[in-house]
DNA sequence: AGTAATACTACTAAATAGGTAGTATTAACG
DNA sequence: CGTTAATACTACCTATTTAGTAGTATTACT
């Protein structure tokens, strides 16, 4: 519960190293894939994801690979989570329409659960990757 | 991934409803369960870790059941969660001495869950239970 | 033609979440 | 003192989600 799963992880790793490379240099899933020891396949599918969204451009063939289609200071981590998880909210009753069994006599919960999810949006809204490209922490 | 859990929304809802008893009134997971639906055996192991925590009071035999043992404006959001979930940080790497296995090179992406890390205790740390309790929006 | 890259889909394994069951302990009440 | 209604604890099972594997198709450089 409220934890990055690895397909977040291996998208975020991906997403600042293309932030690293020079201007329209490629960068291929099985470099990337090497140099992190994440499994290739599943690597892939997340950079494909990635590309279905146009956050990244693809380049298919040999010497083909990935590059960043934006801005790092343009990328916000809320894109990231909807390219690689889709729509997702921190409970389903905050679905449109949403709500859980109590509804008779209205839940007690649901205005602290909306706090939560107002909260949660706010930060990824406002959170860029070129925030934390600038810092390399070793750890 | 970032999600409630049941354990989560079954411990604030009991919170919550005992929030709105009279001082020292008990509430029986018995009578709870049956006002929301949830599993009982489910439920009291639930509230027995409130308990054990310290959070609820609880009161043994006939007549016996919950109550809370602390002021809502004094309930973290972040006790709840140690209460019914343990220690728990949103990715491994986070835990004191923890890492990711880029260690070499130094992780590129930990100056980044860090920022989530910290944004997240900030945030739990900061949110009570009484900010919730006034407000019962239906849905 | 050969090869090295992405694109797509189906499947499997591992981990977590959610729920069930049974027994022990405590205390009110007749 | 026995019955009963409550919490306390532990083991187990099931369902869902997460993580990883496999195979094939497509594209384009050489
Ligand atoms: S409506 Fe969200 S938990 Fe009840
Ligand atoms: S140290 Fe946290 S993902 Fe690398």
């Amino acid at each position: 519960m409220f934890r990055f799963n690895k397909d977040m992880e291996y998208a975020l790793i991906s997403l600042v190293e293309m932030s690293r490379q020079k201007e329209f240099q490629l960068l291929s899933a099985r470099e990337l894939s090497q140099r992190y020891a994440i499994p290739f396949k599943l690597l892939a599918r997340i950079l494909q994801k990635l590309s279905t969204d146009g956050l990244i451009k693809s380049v298919k063939g040999p010497m083909g690979g990935y590059r960043l289609n934006e801005q790092p200071e343009n990328i916000r981590v809320s894109r990231i989570l909807m390219a690689v998880r889709g729509e997702e909210r921190i409970a389903d009753c905050m679905s449109p329409g949403g709500d859980c069994a109590q509804d008779k006599i209205g839940c007690i919960i649901k205005p602290l659960i909306q706090v939560f999810q107002d909260k949660w949006v706010s930060f990824v809204e406002n959170t860029t990757l070129d925030e934390f490209t600038g810092s390399n922490g070793n750890g």
